[in-house]
DNA sequence: AATTCGGGGCC
DNA sequence: GGCCCAGAATT
């Protein structure tokens, strides 16, 4: 066997174990020529963000099959694709899916553009997902650090540098490391090292290819990188929900507004979230308090909400929210937290 | 440079 | 309970 670098070691390796997932193009099927699919690299890699393969796989499969091609997706109304997303949180993800299929449609013609910058100035698009999109689907040979990454990087180094101050310096490794040959390819290689391989915990040191010439298999301290600088305590909020069923079996919602937490996603009307919630009935309604609470932790602190339930006669008009009839209801197109209010509320008790 | 954004699976 | 995850946008 020839001398080989680490990249060649590396894409040994891919061709061997590589996770079979639903937008990814092999990688015997690369080498016979096949090319991702931009648009489908594209809508993964933005589901991606922040959220595992076993999440996202239904999703990405629902979204495909409703919207085959970006103009389809560009044509799609706002309420159907956000609520389509629902349940995969970070919702500013979905405005600017839109907004960027909207962009490429009508922009580029449908096409997406394939260099790392012209890929950034797109919504939705930062610095991971243009160099992703740009060497998954184009073969352009970027720089890809995502969260496996940094960590394959810190080991490979054995580097205690705690993220997010040492994401520079693992670029640079990561940048050192990147080969002009199938860099898609390679890309792939290392996010799938990092995710069965190179794992948080208990990383299979001994399966690992690249096991010789890793600093911290040496060192023994695998497990204990890469190092985060401490995160915040969570503080808890508190707040009301108000589930109102008109007679005629319709459910009062209300829009969220585009920006901020759950921004642009139907939820129930309610007080604001914080120390002292005010009431704030949507409708004049004899409220009923449902025993339990729906407690829902976010990003940066939990949630406990108390539910209000009431049965409004048809001739009302609310003074907040808007009424979606029965036939046009599904929970499912609520974010998690909406969803578990109404279980709570409608579902897991006697009316 | 810090903060804001979700949710599920794992330990 | 906290940690992690194919991060981006905003301040």
């Amino acid at each position: 066997m020839r001398d080989s670098g680490p990249s060649e070691i590396l894409l040994d390796w891919y061709d061997a174990h590589a996770r079979d997932l639903p937008w990814r193009v092999g990688p015997a099927a690369r080498k016979a020529g096949i090319r991702p699919d931009p648009y489908r690299i594209w809508l993964s890699e933005v589901m991606l963000q922040q959220t595992t393969v076993a999440s996202v796989r239904s999703y990405f499969e629902r979204f495909t099959a409703l919207w085959p091609r970006v103009e389809d997706l560009a044509a799609a109304p706002d309420a159907q694709v956000m609520g389509e997303w629902a349940g995969l949180g970070y919702y500013a993800r979905a405005r600017n899916l839109l907004k960027c299929a909207r962009a490429v449609t009508s922009d580029h013609g449908g096409t997406f553009p394939q260099t790392p910058e012209s890929l950034r100035a797109l919504p939705g698009i930062g610095p991971y997902t243009a160099a992703a999109i740009a060497s998954i689907a184009f073969d352009y040979p970027a720089v890809v650090v995502d969260g496996n990454v940094e960590r394959v990087m810190a080991r490979l180094h054995d580097d205690p540098t705690p993220l997010p101050a040492a994401k520079p310096v693992f670029t640079r490794y990561a940048e050192a490391l990147t080969p002009q040959e199938r860099p898609g390819d390679y890309a792939q290689a290392v996010m799938d090292l990092g995710a069965t391989v190179c794992t948080p915990r208990n990383p299979s040191c001994i399966l690992c290819p690249w096991q010789e010439r890793c600093a911290a298999r040496l060192a023994r301290t695998a497990s204990t990188l890469p190092r985060k600088t401490p995160k915040k305590p969570k503080p808890v909020r508190l707040g009301i929900a108000y589930l109102a069923r008109r007679e005629d079996g319709a459910w009062l919602l209300e829009r969220r507004p585009d920006r901020g937490l759950l921004g642009g996603m139907l939820g129930w009307p309610g007080s604001e979230w914080g120390d002292a919630p005010e009431p704030a009935p949507p409708i004049d309604a004899d409220w009923q308090e449902v025993g339990a609470e729906a407690r829902h932790t976010f990003t940066h602190f939990h949630l406990r909400l108390a539910l209000r339930t009431a049965v409004v006669p048809v001739d009302q008009v609310p003074e907040r929210g808007i009424f979606v009839e029965a036939g046009e209801f599904r929970s499912s197109d609520l974010p998690t937290v909406m969803r578990k209010a109404f279980d709570l509320a409608w579902t897991q008790r006697p009316d």
